[in-house]
DNA sequence: GCATGGGCAGACAGATCTGTCTGCCCCCAT
DNA sequence: ATGGGGGCAGACAGATCTGTCTGCCCATGC
């Protein structure tokens, strides 16, 4: 049986939060139509009617999923943020952030794209909530180069992009190592523009 | 052969094709799961007979679309290798290729990429129809910048890749210019590398 | 100790999706 | 002209999915 008597004390943090870990998870691993509302509730252990009413339907429960996909990074980037003053070394910490999750053995491709693929109207509640998300995230790396003295801090900040969002894909589809070594290729250049100064063609690594 | 007797009023044959190609766009457009069997014989102007003589299942169609997907790219591949002999001149074409792509106004991601969000066993045939894709690719850029005297024709390769997958996925989420953009400064500087640095020049290998 | 109320549980309904079955029509050969 | 065959057409069946409805249990107030 279950372990009843941990509710009544927090019925906020009860069940609810247990479907939306569990509507991670499966949206997350399986993607969002691959997955019924039936196995949410099943593995989350709660009923239709709980999720029901916490989560109005299940487009609105996907919403929520974007949503706390979206608090994940926005808590990384505060974290590394908080660790450091250094835009340089935040930046490389993002870019460790990004490989460290690439290379994560359950790891399943960035859940935006993978949304995106799925929900193919960009009206869509789901789709708006994966635009304010990059929008967000875009500001942030903008930011970062911009204070690491990038000379052209919008360009690294698209150059980043190409190189986090092509690392996701290739780590999802091939090889993980593969793919994070590239995006530390590419990410460390572009890194190495800011602190040097001037860019001018060839990469010094060694 | 087979436009033999079907030729004459009615495009019989054709209905088979008819299936493909509006499978292939409402697949692509709007996401496999998404989109039934009833919306595509609908679209095709053929009944469900007609598409399960031909395609025996959902899983087969999907996968005979991702094949079609495939042979696209191959088609585009060839077409560039009987352009020139020049392998520097072949990567660029190639580049072009892709950034026209993802361009076009009805670009909406990678179909690979797209349809790996969808299926989640690697073990699927679709999942092994994307990965058969992905490996005879990677193959083809490998030996391109291999003939491009690239030294280090592997890790070429695979900045290749992900600037790739990164273009399509900024593309189809964000702005295609942008991501365009990032994606030509990116190969611009891998084919650089091949034409600038020539290892060991002169040899040819099959 | 008893009434009350809120959240939990499973059964139920309507819609949709995949896949099948039987009849019909057109084309071709004889 | 006529018989045969193959592909086309729509109805049908089983399964599944989303969302709803009605009891039940437990915690709390008097």
């Amino acid at each position: 049986m279950e372990d009843r008597h941990e509710a009544p004390v927090q019925p906020a943090t009860h069940a609810k939060v247990r479907i939306l870990d569990t509507a991670n998870r499966l949206f997350y691993n399986e993607g969002v139509h691959s997955v019924g509302i039936d196995r949410i509730i099943a593995e989350a252990g709660v009923t239709k009617t709980t999720l029901y009413k916490y989560y109005r339907s299940k487009e609105l429960l996907t919403v929520s999923y974007l949503q706390l996909r979206d608090n994940y990074v926005r808590d990384i980037v505060a974290r590394l943020q908080a660790q450091t003053e250094d835009p340089i070394e935040r930046l490389h910490l993002l870019v460790e952030a990004i490989a460290g999750e690439a290379e994560k053995p359950d790891f399943r491709g960035c859940p935006f794209i993978n949304a995106t693929a799925q929900f193919s109207d960009p009206q869509h509640p789901v789709r708006l909530a994966i635009a304010e998300h990059r929008r967000w995230y875009s500001e942030q790396v903008e930011q970062m180069f911009r204070n690491a003295g990038h000379p052209d801090p919008v360009q690294a900040r698209d150059d980043f992009f190409l190189a986090r969002d092509g690392a996701y894909a290739s780590a999802n589809l091939g090889d993980p190592a593969t793919a994070t070594a590239a995006l530390r290729r590419m990410t460390g250049r572009l890194i190495g523009q800011a602190s040097g100064g001037q860019a001018s063609g060839g990469d010094s690594e060694a």
